[in-house]
DNA sequence: TGGTGTGAAATACTTCACAGCC
DNA sequence: GGCTGTGAAGTATTTCACACCA
């Protein structure tokens, strides 16, 4: 059958495909033409049959005996995550971490355009980052409406990021990607991904201090 | 017994026990004295019994009929992740996202000091950013040799990120903490934590489009 | 021959359900 | 009465191992 059974995917999976995808895009540019699912295991560090177990979800892609085409995968791969078109993405909070957001180019090669820049402080609206003008976040609501932005990313300080996932769902976004540390919740029709990197600092100060008392 | 079995923890609960924390935390600021898992569970969209489960790996922190005193859960999570101390940190790469790293206070809040920076950029090298000298990461070794730095942050494009990586190594890291967008190799005994938000863009962008098709 | 795609087995993780204790 | 701590049950995810095919 040629319909991709869409639901009961693991989560795990659709972070490794993200995972693979970069990985492919490099050996594209590196010149690779072929690829096995060994190789990429190795490149990415998992189980070959992790890989092979994963792409089943969408699809066959190789070819028994030979393995897969780069090109066709990474096709593939772009197509199941539904990154294969650009999205749009509107920003709030223009901090550090926001203004380091704005300026990163790798948003626009990867189509992922932030079309808009929202903050509170007077002293910033107006201002233009990267060509875009930072707006009051009291008009997001007029400066949205009917765009349709899919896609909201807040870098407010943890205290603002409640507000500022509301007033972003309340504008029609349906994905948020969370950069203040706090937790943020909403309606359950709305998803929510939290880049929170104190977690990653707090687990390798963990594991480099069970390693010290072996 | 009294002694903690470190070993077979979960990956994921060590996340979680972040998570924890960084939520137990909050309520303290709001006057919370007492809490029981399912509070806490609430507020972490988690199951009450995960949260149990997850502290009994490194011990046992309630009352039984009544609940867990804040402060002490606090403090002992604390000593569990073994964050009840600082953390010198060297920073690699001061583009945009490492100047925004460089400027963020929680850093020091959260006792991770960053005690040197390192780019290869000569225009930058020299340059002060939050009363850091930028330092030539040609002089990493000398600069880092016998202060015993644990932890290293990797800002670089993607494509010194591997050499930055090993530079670090060398100079006796024990972990990494990982931005840039390519994966990283080391030895068994260095662990690496990547942040990689274009993976939860990716994720976003899949659930959307799933919950369309719906 | 060599590498994919996939049932079946193994492992890992989560949740239930309740004894035990305050 | 209420909530922790935990065996046991239930789910989910990973890995094995091999049939199948270019």
């Amino acid at each position: 059958m040629s319909y991709t059974k869409t639901d009961k995917i693991p989560r795990a999976t659709i972070q490794r495909m993200a995972m693979y995808l970069r990985t492919l895009e490099r050996m594209g540019r590196d010149g690779v033409k072929l690829v096995s699912s060994e190789i990429l295991a190795k490149a990415c560090a998992v189980n070959s049959s992790q890989i092979r177990r994963d792409l089943t979800y969408f699809g066959e892609f190789g070819v028994r005996g030979v393995g897969y085409n780069i090109d066709v995968l990474i096709a593939s791969v772009r197509e199941a995550l539904h990154i294969d078109r650009p999205w749009d993405c509107a920003l709030v909070g223009v901090g550090n971490l926001g203004r380091a957001q704005l300026n990163h180019r790798e948003f626009r090669q990867r189509q992922y355009n932030i079309v808009a820049a929202f903050d509170s402080d007077s002293a910033k609206i107006g201002q233009k980052v990267s060509g875009l003008e930072i707006t009051d976040v009291a008009r997001m609501r007029s400066v949205l409406a009917g765009r349709g932005v899919p896609l909201g990313i807040i870098t407010t300080p943890p205290g603002f990021a409640q507000q500022a996932a509301d007033c972003l769902v309340e504008c029609g976004v349906m994905g948020v990607l969370n950069f203040a540390g706090a937790r943020v919740f909403s309606s359950a029709d709305v998803f929510v991904e939290n880049v929170d990197f104190f977690n990653h600092l707090y687990a390798l100060s963990f594991y480099i201090s069970q390693k010290d008392r072996a």
